[in-house]
DNA sequence: GGCGCAGCTTGACGCGTATCAATGCATTGC
DNA sequence: GCAATGCATTGATACGCGTCAAGCTGCGCC
């Protein structure tokens, strides 16, 4: 898992995030010659919330939860970040939130100071940054979507969607089989619990009375075939989130 | 109400728009150039979800509502901006979402492609964009911690407590009256209500139950005075979520 | 002044879910 | 192999809230 920093793992590593695709030669070397590669176990706490983070990270494999621990002991997660993203608060305060690893992560680490006396040397890294956390902020939108409809089911549903619709580039999360549309829940109910405002015994419920009515299979807990996409979509309240054509790269033109 | 265009106005309404306080002279003259002063009256639409915004806008005054409307007939409110916040996609796509004025709103509105133009020719003007957007990232998962409330109470007390800590300087929506806090609502109920994940009928209530404990007092709907604040604090959950002496602002020393 | 309207409030009822408790199921360690 | 542990699941119950329906209140308008 730890693997070695050295410059041929850290070029591989850059070259494999999304974002940093159309940079200049120039910047990619000046970047690849400070970053670090770290990484981080289940439940694993990256920073917490009040902390001055000391680096900006890109995450190059797993997922990180942004959350906050609440007075009466609830975990609110406000936000899942994948492959690509960016975190850590650049030109910028206190984190207001704690980052937490779920399942192994592995991130690409840049010292904040010289990432930010870089990106004010490029513009090309500012723009990219700042595409970055708008980003962010339409998937904060999504969530907060999904978080005012009523009913579990449709909160689930809308998390289903979200997955499909986002992450599909992510580490096979999404794929389809033989044309059956398959995908990895990358977080335990518990914590998806939280997440959709909800406890995990309903959580449960409602993953299982999806399965009754024939909308998804639940191969395992974190296994789920998609069997009915239009009654999903019907279902999450707002089939009007996705674009006409937003699932078309799932199913190429052979159906 | 549809005031004039001329100099000496938009010089005005630049001046008194706070993040364009520390902006270098020459930067806010071709600022005050090419701005232009608009205003919208309660329910009017500025921009509409998919549309391709022509401007980037910052609000001079009154509140604006991010909406989205959903299958059922139901209205998402994702957002609320005030005096001082910026919208539209700069350097990116389509809106996600709707602009809707509630209540009068003024703007000072930005031809995009000159304010693009501008931003990448100031470095300043683009760090400023930035921090904008980030303020907004930090916004709207305050939002989610209040929306992952089960009681439609434990949100209302958030949504109070959101009020007198992030709009203290807005329009004296907040204000201290010999000793005693006083808040003015500036939204209806109803559209209170769709932004609480609730029905009116549920706000109400809830705004009643939280006066007849004694936590707040009710002058008219709108007028609210805060009896309890650490009670507040309690019910939402996240005291946390407020530093120590987030308050402190609202009391001064004298106390 | 009285009428009408819009928005806030209150009441009654049924449904969905939080909660507590117990069981099933897999994985880990000895 | 067996015990122990962590997690998902299922069951029973109480409570909060969405829903429908009916008053109430302030305000503008003729």
């Amino acid at each position: 898992m730890n693997r070695s920093n050295t410059d041929s793992t850290k070029r591989d590593v850059l070259r494999r995030l999304p974002s940093f695709g159309g940079l200049p030669p120039d910047l990619l070397a000046e970047l690849g010659a400070i970053c670090r590669l770290r990484s981080y176990r289940h439940d694993q706490l990256i920073a917490e919330e009040g902390e001055r983070l000391s680096f900006v990270g890109f995450i190059s494999g797993g997922i990180l939860r942004l959350q906050k621990p609440q007075a009466d002991g609830r975990l609110s997660i406000v936000g899942l970040m994948v492959e690509g993203d960016m975190f850590g608060r650049i030109f910028n305060g206190a984190l207001h939130f704690t980052l937490a690893a779920t399942g192994d992560v592995e991130i690409c680490a840049f010292s904040r100071e010289l990432f930010e006396e870089l990106a004010t040397r490029w513009p090309e890294l500012e723009r990219l940054v700042m595409l970055n956390i708008l980003n962010e902020l339409d998937s904060a939108r999504e969530w907060m979507l999904i978080l005012t409809s009523y009913r579990v089911t449709e909160r689930l549903a809308g998390f289903l969607l979200l997955i499909c619709r986002r992450w599909t580039s992510v580490a096979k999360l999404v794929r389809v089989d033989k044309g059956r549309l398959r995908l990895t829940i990358p977080v335990n109910r518990t914590d998806l619990a939280h997440f959709l405002a909800t406890r995990p015994e309903s959580l449960s419920r409602a993953f299982h009375a999806l399965a009754d009515d024939g909308l998804i299979r639940l191969h395992t807990p974190y296994e789920i075939e998609i069997l009915d996409l239009p009654a999903l979509l019907d279902l999450s309240g707002s089939e009007d989130l996705f674009t006409p054509g937003s699932f078309e790269d799932l199913f190429p033109r052979q159906a």
